[in-house]
DNA sequence: GTCTATAATATGATAGAC
DNA sequence: GTCTATCATATTATAGAC
């Protein structure tokens, strides 16, 4: 029924995230985002009605769900405090390329205020990751307000590393911030 | 000489800076830079006849200044390691209005690979924090490795508790970031 | 040094055929 | 669902008067 489709919704979200991530919302052009899909302005308009603000909210949805299923999932699934940590260093390590690629959530953060309620999905996100590290540090013996903090700590790591790394044009500092995590979220200070 | 400029160099700067800040490069269009400044394009054309890229590259000049006279001075005048840390606690906090402002240096990121050379400039600010607190961790007996680490890591968790303050509409992260940076620099862990 | 006026182009978006 | 063609507007940038 839907073979009709020169792409579908998954591997075209897939493309429009790699720009955005890369440009931002306002770096990034409908051109642009018609030559990545392999569609055509109006094409793209017929997936998103409500245009390139649209693509951005759907990718942020697409993004959400990534979460859901690259990390949350996983890491529920681990048996234990030091598997879940490995398994959320490696997961980022892939979504960011070591440190190479930006984080989309910071990416569309100043489009946030243009009216858009990008702010609002960036929000949830980071609240997705807040929980599921929060969890490891519940598990790892810490309280439930301690756990909160180191959670926080290390989305504050991780967006700072990334920053960082490309800042300085090198994955060194993403590589260490993995490193620091484990004590982090399981307390080996 | 140069009474007959409506506003002078610095100020110029200042509201420019302003905008990059909040925008990002591609967000941010002539229009805006001529009603903030009060000039007309034309006229920001005259100061800086390279167009916006001019502008964004002598705004991050200017704040490569401002880290100089606002960070990196006042942090080699003070006495004690203690108080240097306070120092930057509290310059960092009036920079970014308690986390409430992002970044100018991840906000030009995005735009540092369309051409210009963004990057150089973001680098090199980047190196000028990481010598100024390179040089605090040293002064409190770190090695210079230790203390080059330290130093890392405290801009990174600056620059990673701005996106996560902005991302959950909270100064909260960026608070509580600044109350971890005297265990990072002097080592009271 | 600043201005008005204007150019040249890119942008987001739509109409209508297939 | 995708396309060609097109629109209206916003964008960066320049010419030339004062």
């Amino acid at each position: 029924m839907s073979r009709n489709k020169k792409i579908d919704d998954q591997e075209l979200l897939a493309r429009l995230f790699q720009l955005f991530r890369e440009y931002g919302f306002d770096g990034t052009s409908l051109t642009q985002l018609a030559e990545a899909s392999g569609l055509k302005k109006a094409s793209l308009y017929h997936r998103f009605p409500g245009g390139k603000e649209q693509m951005a909210e759907e990718v942020l949805a697409y993004t959400h769900q990534w979460i859901v299923d690259s990390i949350v999932g996983p890491i529920q699934k681990a048996h234990s405090p030091t598997r879940k940590v490995k398994l959320f260093s490696s997961q980022i390590a892939q979504l960011y390329d070591d440190g190479k690629e930006s984080c989309l959530l910071n990416m569309l953060l100043s489009a946030s205020q243009s009216g858009s309620s990008f702010a609002q999905s960036i929000k949830a996100a980071m609240r997705l990751l807040l929980d599921a590290l929060q969890s490891i540090a519940l598990e790892s013996g810490f309280s439930s307000k301690e756990a909160g903090l180191r959670a926080e700590q290390v989305l504050v790591e991780v967006q700072g590393a990334l920053v960082v790394s490309r800042g300085l044009g090198s994955a060194a500092p993403f590589k260490r911030m993995q490193k620091r995590l484990p004590a982090i979220l399981l307390g080996d200070e």
